[in-house]
This record gives structure tokens, sequence and C-alpha cells, in this order.
DNA sequence: CACGGGATCGTCT
DNA sequence: GACGATCCCGTGT
């Protein structure tokens, strides 16, 4: 296991983060079951500017107070109810950057993601979609905070020496976020080009 | 394939 | 009290 270091997520461009988690690997591992799947697709929001990010103009409340946190923290929020989504605080503490994990490629316990997802699905749609990727891998908010740095947590991100390149990175705007005015053109998704395994096609 | 609606609840106004 | 960094399913074409 290759856990990726404080320093990769310590680094103070979220952008070049987000770029540099292409092609690493999620993994979850609790109550005795382990799954993986390369990240695949990526969106960066970040604080103050964007207003895009929940922490927009550095706003601090119970539930953003995980991103102002140090690099290498998870952040885990409820949408619509029902989707918990995944992210990772990048940059220092006292910053509010984090990157949405919208896709994996499904590589580890693709047994358990199909019992955990509505079986049968086909493979190309058991991981795409941040809270599609969330229910295979069994992330929810009761992660929000934790570590993906210490020993012996229960999510973490490793590198499997998978090389990425400029060229194999498109990117586009965020999906969702056109409440954000000038903002939501940002082109702050990112994804492996020809990945089948893309939350949408372009 | 495109579109539309419902599910469901924590968070902030 | 309104709404969301979503997803799935039904309907129509």
């Amino acid at each position: 296991m290759n856990r990726l270091p404080e320093d990769f997520y310590l680094r103070t461009d979220v952008l070049q983060v987000s770029r540099a988690l292409l092609g690493k690997v999620l993994v979850t591992q609790f109550e005795g079951v382990h799954t993986a799947g390369l990240i695949t697709e990526v969106e960066a929001y970040r604080a103050p500017d964007d207003r895009a990010c929940h922490a927009w103009n550095n706003r601090r409340t119970n539930r953003t107070e995980v991103m102002f946190r140090e690099g290498g923290t998870a952040y885990i929020y409820l949408c619509y109810g029902i989707h918990h989504l995944f992210n990772v605080v990048t940059g220092p503490e006292g910053t509010a950057h984090a990157i949405l994990v919208r896709a994996v490629e499904p590589l580890e316990g693709i047994e358990i993601m199909l019992q955990r997802r509505k079986a049968p699905l086909p493979e190309s749609r058991l991981t795409t979609g941040p809270g599609a990727l969330s229910q295979a891998l069994g992330l929810t908010t009761a992660w929000t905070g934790q570590s993906l740095l210490l020993p012996d947590t229960p999510v973490w991100i490793e590198d499997r020496g998978r090389l990425v390149s400029d060229t194999d990175i498109a990117a586009g705007p965020r999906i969702g976020v056109d409440y954000a005015g000038e903002c939501a053109a940002w082109e702050w998704r990112f994804w492996l080009r020809d990945s089948a395994f893309v939350s949408r096609k372009k």
C-alpha cells in the first residue's frame, strides 16, 4: 500500500492537486470489507473567491468548518437528503479548498459494490457520479472530518504508479453549479479523457 | 435519447 | 421554510 503523503494534499493550488488526483486509487476498508476505485473525474472548489464553494467568502458554519482544516481530511456532506458526496480537503489549515470526487473506475470489491448499490447495474454505472460512488464505496457523512493520512483510517488514497500526463486530462465547467454566477463557467472539472467511467459525456 | 418529476433531510435564512 | 456540488425511473419520441 502506498498511501499519498501529507505533502500531496498540502499544496496551495487546488487545481493542481485536482489534476494530480486523477489516476490515484480511492480505498475504503471497514468492518472487514475492502473496496477500491481508480479516480477518473473530480471538481475543484475554492474559497473565498469561488461562489460555488460552500465556504464561499470564507463563510464558517458547522458544516464548512471541516473545509478549513489541513489538507488530507475528508469532507463529506449530504446532498438532496439522499446522497453522501465525498471531497478531499487540500491546502494548509485555514484555507477552505476541497476536491469533489465525481467518479471512479471499480477495481476491488466489485461484488460488494453491487450489493451496496441497486444490483443489477452495468459496471459502467456502478461508480460514476458523486452520489453513486459514495454508495458503492460505503462513504457516508459519518466520516466527515476523518483523516486520510493516519494509520488505520477507514478511507484513504493510494498511488499505484498509474501515469497520467496533461494530454490525458480533459477540463470543463462543473456540474450543477448554475447558481454560482460567473464561477459556473470556470473549467474546474477534470476527467480522464479516455475513461469509460465518467459521470457525463462532454 | 431527452425530458421531467419525486425522493428526502441537513443546513442556513 | 426553501433549497441543494444527485440519482433513478417513467414517459414520449
